[in-house]
DNA sequence: TTAATAGTTTACAAAACTATAAACAATATT
DNA sequence: AATATTGTTTATAGTTTTGTAAACTATTAA
């Protein structure tokens, strides 16, 4: 019997890309680091939530926390993670794009 | 209000790939076409199980399906899936690399 | 020390996801 | 026509994910 471990821990990085709020922070986080509080202006999400979201991302290791004082600082831990989130992107306007040609044909 | 539909799209892309049956089904059909029969063979996957998966790929996009008589055939809609898999596997491979190496300064 | 700020954690209900089993449909064979 | 093959669909029960609200913690400021 097959051991299927890779494909469960493979899973759960994806899993952590697979919510509207955590693609919309890893993109607000882009190249750079940015704080919890502009986070939370930019998302407009809940306070709890927001800081839900970004502990499932820093502990399934997408992102890095710094502390300074009161304020959260986050940011992606590689830009390996921005990459595949760009290519994501793509395959779901390339998606669309067929869609529209579908429709266009009929 | 900014619209978030384009972060619900995206992330529906993700959660079609968020599941270890999933992963595996991707990585076997790598760039070619394979058969329902042999995917389940593969993946020791339960019939209806499977079917539940590929038509779930199908639907979001993933994976195209033909049929010839009895027998279905699936293939990645686009190699773009196939890389941006690979892109999730390196993250993970890093990942557990960069905690190995946390475990090791202890 | 008290109050304010900035996040985090916990509790919980609703929704979404998953695996299994059983019924079903479509094609091919006898 | 009857049977076998190859999947698909439906039903269901258990699990996981999600958003909200409330309680809590840690740091800073007054």
């Amino acid at each position: 019997m097959k051991d299927k471990t890779i494909y469960l821990l493979h899973a759960n990085i994806c899993k952590a890309l697979a919510n509207p709020l955590r693609i919309e922070i890893i993109e607000l986080l882009g190249e750079r680091e940015v704080s919890f509080n502009d986070l939370q202006t930019e998302t407009g999400a809940l306070k709890s939530n927001l800081s839900q979201h970004l502990s499932l991302m820093v502990s399934s290791g997408l992102l890095v926390q710094r502390r300074d004082g009161l304020k959260a600082y986050f940011k992606l831990s590689s830009e390996k993670i921005a990459i595949a989130c760009r290519m994501m992107r793509e395959i779901l306007i390339d998606n669309l794009n067929k869609q529209h040609e579908m429709i266009k044909h009929l």
